[in-house]
DNA sequence: ATCATTAACTTGCATTTTGCAAGTGTTAAT
DNA sequence: ATTAACACTTGCAAAATGCAAGTTAATGAT
C-alpha cells in the first residue's frame, strides 16, 4: 500500500466530501485509533495494539503513518522515555469528534448492551458539548507540554 | 465473502458502538451508498453504479446485499418496471444521516473545492434539522407508497 | 412470435489488502 | 553483559477488491 492512499488526484477538482472523508479514514480501523487516542486517552503504539478489537501490528503502523500523512494525527518522542513515542490527533483530527460522537450514539441506540462510560451515556443524553470541550482541552494542553 | 460480515460475535456481550457502527458500515463504499440514496435521491442499481466514483458491478451487488442484512436498507419491487428494483433507508439507516451530515461538514471544512447543492451549504452553516427532516419525509413518504 | 434492449446481477481472474507469526533495531534496566 | 520493553518490519497465506465478460428475466420494437 502506499504510505497515504489516494495520489493522483487533482486536489483543485470538486469532489464530493463525503468521498473524500470516507478515502481518508474510511475503513475498519483509522476511526478506531482515533477513539482509541481522543476518546479512551490511549497514547501509544502498544496501547493501541491492546485494544479489545484486536488490531495485527503490520495493520497498527499503517494506519499510524496514514493518518499522519493525512494531517490527522501526529508523532512526538516521549519526553521521559527516549525508546517511546506518543500519539495525539491535530486540530484536524480532532474535527472529527463529531463524528466519532454520532457513531456513538447511533450504536448506542442500536447495540443490545453498548459499552460506554457514564460521561458518555450523559453527553448524549443532554448536550456532547462539555464532552467535545473537555477532549479538544486535554488534548491541546498535551500538545502543548510535548512542544515546548 | 459472508454475506453479512461479522458473524460469530455474542449479540448480548458488551461492545464499544463505535466498533460495532464500523463492523457493519465501515469500509470504502457503506456509506457512500447511503449517500446516493439519502442525499442525493438515486434509488436504482444502475444509478448507484453511475455515482462518479466509480463502484464495481460486484462491489456494490454485495454492498446492497450487506447493508440489507443489517437492516439499514430495504430492496422493493418497481411497481411500474417489474424487472427492476428500487432501494430506500430504512429508518436504522436514517439514523445515519448525522454521521453522513458530519462528514459532509468535515469533508467540506478541509477539502480545496467541495462539491456541494445550496441546501447542504445552508444546513451547514446554519442548522441540519431542516434537511434531516426533509430527507426523513421524502423518504418515508416513498415507503409508504410502495408497501400499499 | 422473434429479436434486441434494459436492468440487475454473477462469474472468473489478476491485483491488492489483510491478518497472523516471527523477526529486527534501539533504548533502558539489572 | 543480559534481558526486557517498545515500536516497529518482513514473509506469507487468506480474503477482499477491481475489471471485464457473461447471465437471467422482463420489455419493447418489428
Amino acid at each position: 500500500m502506499s504510505s497515504s492512499r489516494n495520489n493522483q488526484i487533482d486536489p483543485a477538482a470538486p469532489r464530493c466530501p463525503i468521498d473524500f472523508a470516507l478515502s481518508l479514514f474510511g475503513d475498519r480501523w483509522s476511526l478506531l485509533v482515533l477513539r482509541n487516542m481522543a476518546l479512551l486517552g490511549k497514547r501509544r503504539y502498544s496501547e493501541f495494539l491492546a485494544a479489545p478489537e484486536g488490531i495485527s501490528t503490520n495493520i497498527l503502523a499503517n494506519r499510524l503513518r496514514s493518518l499522519q500523512d493525512c494531517g490527522l494525527i501526529q508523532k512526538y518522542p516521549d519526553p521521559v522515555d527516549r525508546k517511546a513515542a506518543i500519539y495525539l490527533p491535530t486540530d484536524k483530527g480532532l474535527e472529527l469528534m463529531p463524528i466519532l460522537v454520532e457513531m456513538l450514539r447511533w450504536g448506542s441506540k442500536n447495540l443490545v448492551n453498548p459499552m460506554v462510560t457514564d460521561e458518555v451515556t450523559r453527553a448524549l443524553k443532554c448536550s456532547t458539548a462539555p464532552l467535545l470541550t473537555r477532549i479538544e482541552r486535554t488534548i491541546r494542553a498535551e500538545r502543548a507540554a510535548l512542544q515546548s
